[in-house]
DNA sequence: CCCTTCATTAAGCATCCCTTAAGGAGCTCC
DNA sequence: GGAGCTCCTTAAGGGATGCTTAATGAAGGG
């Protein structure tokens, strides 16, 4: 179930042909306190990706199967994993089209260890966003596991809270229900069930008795978003 | 340009005490659509961050007055405005040192402009969010799966918004029915069929209700393609 | 051991929109 | 200028999708 991240072990998919490199890598990693998941290639990676959402992508180019330009377009689709993207060329083109196309940042080899560790700090620095997020007059709370609208409490249920703090991780995006289903449930749901649904009336309805309408944008045959303020 | 918020022009800081490279970079920068504040120094830097707070500050170490690492922690201190920092030297202590320290990017010396225009962009991306396509008037969330025309709401269903999705995935390109078929449907269609045709018109429709004519054009005997601006 | 809270299921209902089909309009080549 | 396409328009049926409500059961605290 989602807990809070705080303790909890940070997991990366370590995406590498090089087994040899990899074990290097996943052992630097490791001893740095990461959970690592290491995927020989890139159709691989994508799979594990699904089953099993990592914080933070680690990508070598040069795979054999797909070309890695490719693969960072497709993780991206998939949520908002950060990438970091390893390679052994120095082109600056080959930088600039993966830094365009989906890629946070980039690591020339030979680099220093450290470095790698320093910029995956940078990365989770940011995926931690600020303590408490606010739209509109609506406060998250997200270490508190409060919510406030316009100073008044809104107590919510553990999947309620869920919910809302995945979707105020990024206001305006529409998450689908796959994805909600993943992210607050932990696995997807069966098929046919209207868990979500029912979630999502329960939390308007208590935001609504705290005055707060229109919040929770429904989008048809995908899955809904948290209104931004300005539009 | 009568655009939003979202469009506006960029203000970057430029924390260089090197006259000759400051005017190098202000001027790629300049060239690539931002607003660049140069300051000269440390303490010039923190006073305009004040006065003026930019959307992203590069800092260039080696600064005479006060030290690197000391000005990206008051910067970070003051807001949450993204730092890269250049350097001619290449100790990867100093790397990490700040990177952990409050640096969100780190370029040595000798760099390509356009590895430096691309990270800039990264950075932005993560301050900003999803994607915004924009043709003419006609605006395009893809992650909110939201359209706008000249500031208006266009609800459209989700057959339709996967169509111009795809259309303004490419703009001026055509789309055979074929290649439309396959990525919106999913599969190719029966022969015969006008499913795509009445899409298309009833897209048109809405357009033409937000007051957009003339936006998708017809290739008789191939597809559709959106109509790019100025081409 | 009871009582509260919460997650889940299921059924009824309202709405949306995808598809189908048919007739008309427009283009192109003779 | 007409034949034969291709494309546009329209409207209606029926299926898909989401909302609401209420009942059931599980979990946890007093």
């Amino acid at each position: 179930m989602a807990e809070k991240d705080k303790g909890e072990t940070r997991r990366i998919l370590l995406i590498e042909d090089d087994p040899e490199i990899a074990r290097l890598l996943q052992a630097e990693l490791a001893e740095a306190g990461y959970a690592v998941e290491w995927a020989s290639g890139g159709m691989e990676g994508l799979v594990k990706l699904r089953q099993d959402p990592p914080q933070l992508v680690i990508l070598d180019l040069g795979l054999p199967d797909i070309d890695g330009a490719e693969i960072a377009r497709r993780i991206k689709q998939h949520g908002d994993v950060p990438i970091i993207v390893l390679t052994a060329t120095d082109a600056v083109e080959r930088k600039v089209q993966l830094l365009l196309g989906g890629a946070d940042d980039y690591l020339t080899k030979p680099f220093h260890p450290a470095e790698l560790l320093a910029r995956i700090q940078v990365q989770f620095r940011k995926a931690e966003g600020g303590e408490v997020r606010r739209i509109g007059e609506l406060q998250i709370d997200v270490e508190g596991r409060r919510v406030r609208y316009a100073d008044r409490d809104v107590p919510l249920s553990p999947k309620e809270f869920a919910l809302l703090e995945l979707l105020s991780s990024r206001p305006g995006r529409v998450f689908s229900r796959d994805e909600i289903e993943k992210r607050v449930w932990g696995r997807p749901l069966d098929s046919g069930s209207n868990v979500v649904d029912v979630h999502v009336a329960n939390l308007r309805a208590k935001l609504r008795d705290a005055g707060a309408f229109g919040h929770l944008r429904t989008v048809r045959g995908v899955g809904y978003a948290l209104r931004q303020p300005k539009g």
